[in-house]
RNA sequence: GCCGAAGUGGCGAAAUGGCAGACGCGGAGCACUCAAAAUGCUUUUCCGAAAGGAGUGCGGGUUCAAGUCCCGCCUUCGGCACCA
């Protein structure tokens, strides 16, 4: 039933439809248009992958993001805040291999759904700003970063021992095996000798690690430590070994030189070439205990190699290394708790300091000596290694030194006999970037049986992916490319003979490691992005996206970032300025998962609740930082108060532009006062609190327009107007339709929050609180100019004072005109 | 093991060293209604009838005053981990 006199009822469906089409209009969102001259930032979401609809995850992300986007634009700033789909990959790979389609078609449909739904869910985006990176046009400009990086030597291939993911059946970068496991489908991932493309991004470890201090502040510590961790840098030295019956000495990487001393044998990785050349060379029975324990090694996955209480194995080789500080021979052994990859492969063993080496030690009877008393028991008694501080014993000219003193004193003797030398060591490795894959960029990389690796010319650029029409993408441990033989075969560029492509496609963090600069210009074919436009609006002043990413995705597009400064590209070395990780969506506890059972539908919530009341529960629900528990909120709570906020609106009678000076001064001043708080909480990412401080806002209005001041009351309409502004961040359709309801043109999200009028928020009085001890004992009202003295004698004069300060005597007094008294007694 | 973050009502959470629990969810009550829903208002940390007392994971400390700062624990979560 309708009722006439009150046909105004909040339907936030029907508001939903009708603001769209004029939104796409109006483009409220358009960034960089000529002759704009608003100061420029830069706000950036990390970009989705076409894997469905938008889920819940993205409603926080966008949700979050659009504030502080909302927020800039509303600051009279000109907002790029463009959007695109990091859309290559295994999913779209996999599923189109269990539907038997293209992947491309897969791809497509899922972008046009999620488009449409971001487009429903009022997204801020800058339409304009679009780019897909499984378009040519885009991936043109991946194989031209590969090239660049080829020419400056910073592509490579090599022979190693690989991440390999038998189910996936391609590799995997370091970063892309979580606890030895396929971070895309959980497989165990196993060891493979391959020879494979990679990006050096060790060549930059010092700067990536370094370069952090100067996010500090800016970036969630958790990530900058998450960084660090992963690069891994440690001071040490490297330490020759003559080895007897061999010409070349072997270098071992130590952190502890001071204790070089101590150190009674050495071990080299079982699965090294070193050990295989060392093993080699001894009688028949050692050789084959080496090839039976190699063979064991090479079974074992990472996760049983990562167990913790993994009993130490071995071979004793039966060759000496000669200890370079005291000519001691000690015998040469190889194990898998050394790792090939790290160091030299190699180490010097110092069982009495380390408690691998010691457990080692152990396991096979080698000799432990101590170098370092730390004041613990002795290692061989307590069956533990003193690996702290103390002073040097059994070390010659080290001895009575303490730790520090003795590494540098160890590292000048060995570089005064050329025996060694201090350095470093990073745990981080280069970015293997080949895939055995299709659905990615081609490398732009042709071999010729007489030159070799040749580049394609650029403009021959792109490569363009084959139809996968006819191609069996089913994967079986090499690129289904190699079976495009239209594609495969070309003549080579240098000589025109005939030649191969190279068939893997690229990792897709090389499309996602630089696509925040083809925002510039995403449509260019003639460049990757201009580099006045680089100046104009680069590095990106806000990142928001999941904390997922806070190692491989950040470190790869630092890393390009650094290399891209150094071709001279751009002038900046870090690409995100701030970056902002919110939470994720959890359902009872537990991250959403179809095998849990517990997965929420984004389109039933909005179907449900609308989408402001969607948006404003993800920015209400807490900091945004935090895990947001969606059982524990309450949409509908947030869609009843977006329709008591729409309907103070509604209630308002003023006409627009009505002088607010006369209005309701307790009015005035609570909206005041929010004015004065709302833009440094959303600046500093308290949200929540700002919802919370337009909730009061709203209270107040309604407490006014029902009260004395009345719906008339010029305040009233300053306070609505100051609502349906700040709630443009969090619920857009709601504050346009109220906008609308008084009076204004379409665009609140254009519309400005006035600076607060400080003038009106001077008290006369304020509530002065008096504590005995600290605790809270009286309150009663004083004139803000009270004299110290004065609110001193009044304090003393409270009854309540005195009945809690009873027969003791008071100690000392102190006063905080005019808002505190704290009377400390003895 | 190493590094980091966090522990506050029934729940999500607030709180520049200065009134702990803003704002909301949930609960209770009142008004409107024949009734309900919706809406508006009141109330809601715990114990206590009240006066009052207790209270921010635990134990200490600094301070006139500590959720906040310092030291030591406990628990939970995250990262790294046989990296020499």
């Amino acid at each position: 039933m309708t009722d006439a006199t009150n046909e105004a009822e909040y339907d936030v469906f029907a508001i939903q439809d009708k603001w769209l089409p004029i939104w796409d209009d109006l483009r409220p969102f358009a960034s960089g248009n000529e002759g704009d001259n608003r100061p420029k930032k830069y706000v950036l979401d990390m970009f989705p992958y076409p894997s469905g609809d938008l889920h819940m995850g993205h409603a926080e992300a966008y949700a979050l993001g659009d504030v502080i986007s909302r927020y800039w634009v509303q600051k009279g700033f000109n907002v790029m805040h463009p959007i695109g789909w990091d859309s290559f990959g295994l999913p779209a790979e996999n599923a189109a291999i269990k539907r038997g389609l293209d992947p491309k078609g897969w791809t497509y449909d899922n972008i046009a759904q999620q488009r449409a739904s971001m487009r429903r869910y009022a997204c801020s985006f800058d339409w304009d700003r679009v780019l897909i990176t499984s378009d040519p046009i885009y991936y043109r400009w991946n194989q031209w970063l590969f090239l660049e990086f080829y020419n400056k030597g910073l592509a490579y291939r090599k022979n190693s021992n690989v991440n390999w993911c038998p189910s996936c059946q391609t590799v995997l970068a370091n970063e892309q095996v979580v606890q030895g496991l396929c971070e895309r489908c959980d497989s165990v991932v196993t060891k493979k000798a391959l020879t494979q493309w990679y990006f050096k991004v060790t060549d930059y470890a010092d700067r990536l690690l370094d370069d952090l201090d100067t996010l500090e502040g800016n970036w969630p510590s958790k990530v900058l430590s998450m960084q660090r961790n992963w690069i891994g840098r440690s001071y040490g030295a490297d330490v020759q070994f003559e080895i007897e019956g061999r010409d070349e000495p072997v270098t071992v990487f130590t952190t502890r030189p001071d204790t070089l001393f101590g150190a009674t044998f050495m071990v080299v990785a079982a699965d090294s070439a070193l050990a295989a050349e060392l093993a080699a060379n001894t009688d028949a029975a050692t050789e084959q205990n080496f090839a039976e324990y190699l063979d064991m090694v090479k079974q074992s996955n990472d996760i049983e190699r990562l167990a913790t209480d993994r009993p130490k194995t071995g071979v004793n080789l039966g060759r000496f290394a000669i200890n370079p500080v005291n000519g001691e021979r000690i015998p040469i052994l190889v194990s898998d708790y050394v790792l090939a990859d790290y160091g030299h492969g190699a180490i010097m063993a110092v069982p009495a300091h380390d408690q691998r080496d010691f457990d080692f030690a152990k396991a096979l009877g080698l000799p432990i000596r101590v170098v370092v008393d730390t004041g613990e028991e002795d290692p061989n008694v307590s069956g533990t290694a003193t690996v702290g501080e103390g002073t040097m014993v059994n070390s010659g000219a080290l001895n009575g030194l303490a730790k520090k003193d003795a590494i540098e004193k160890m590292i000048s003797i060995l570089e005064a006999d050329g025996k060694g030398k201090k350095t470093k060591n990073f745990r981080l490795r280069d970015w293997l970037i080949s895939r055995q894959r299709y659905w990615g960029t081609p490398i732009p990389i042709v071999h010729c049986d007489t030159c070799g690796e040749v580049p394609v010319p650029q403009d021959q650029l792109p490569v363009e992916l084959p139809s996968a029409e006819g191609l069996d993408l089913k994967p079986k441990g090499t690129s289904p490319l190699g079976g495009a033989e239209d594609w495969v075969n070309v003549s080579c560029p240098k000589c025109g003979q005939p030649a191969k492509r190279d068939t893997d496609t690229m990792d897709t963090f090389v499309d996602s490691s630089w696509y925040f600069l083809r925002f510039l210009s995403p449509n260019s074919t003639t460049e990757a992005f201009p580099k006045q436009a680089a100046k104009d609006w680069a590095p990106v002043d806000q990142y928001v996206g999941g904390v997922t990413h806070a190692i491989l995705h950040l470190l790869y597009a630092r890393f390009v970032t650094k290399v891209l400064h150094d071709l001279d590209f751009i002038d900046f070395q870090e690409p995100f300025t701030r970056l902002l990780n919110q939470g994720m969506v959890l359902m009872s506890g537990s991250a959403m998962s179809k095998s849990r059972g517990n997965i929420v539908a984004l389109s039933e919530q909005l179907d449900t609740h609308g989408v402001d009341a969607v948006r404003l529960t993800m920015s209400f629900a807490g900091p945004p930082e935090e895990d947001i528990d969606w059982a524990d909120v309450s949409p509908s709570g947030s869609a009843k108060f977006l329709a008591r906020a729409w309907r103070a609106a509604n209630d308002v009678t003023s006409a627009v532009n009505t002088d607010a000076s006369t209005g309701n001064k307790e009015l005035r001043k609570a909206t005041h006062t929010f004015l004065r708080d709302f833009g440094p909480l959303i600046e500093g990412f308290k949200f929540n609190v700002g919802v919370a401080k337009i909730m009061e806002l709203v209270n107040a209005l309604r407490k006014a327009i029902d009260g004395e001041a009345g719906a008339s009351d010029p305040a009233v309409r300053e306070a609505a107007e100051t609502v349906a502004k700040a709630l443009s961040l969090f619920a857009p359709y709601t504050a346009e339709d109220m906008w609308q309801k008084l009076g204004h043109e379409p665009g609140v999200a254009l519309a400005q929050l006035p600076d607060a009028d400080l003038s009106l928020l001077v008290e006369s009085s304020v509530i002065a609180v008096v504590q005995v001890d600290g605790k809270l004992r009286d309150k009663f009202e004083v004139p803000v100019d009270i004299t110290e003295d004065a609110l001193r004698e009044l304090a003393l004069k409270s009854d309540a004072v005195k009945r809690a300060i009873g027969d003791k005597s008071i100690a000392n007094t102190i006063v905080r005109a005019p808002k505190l008294v704290n009377i400390a007694t003895k």
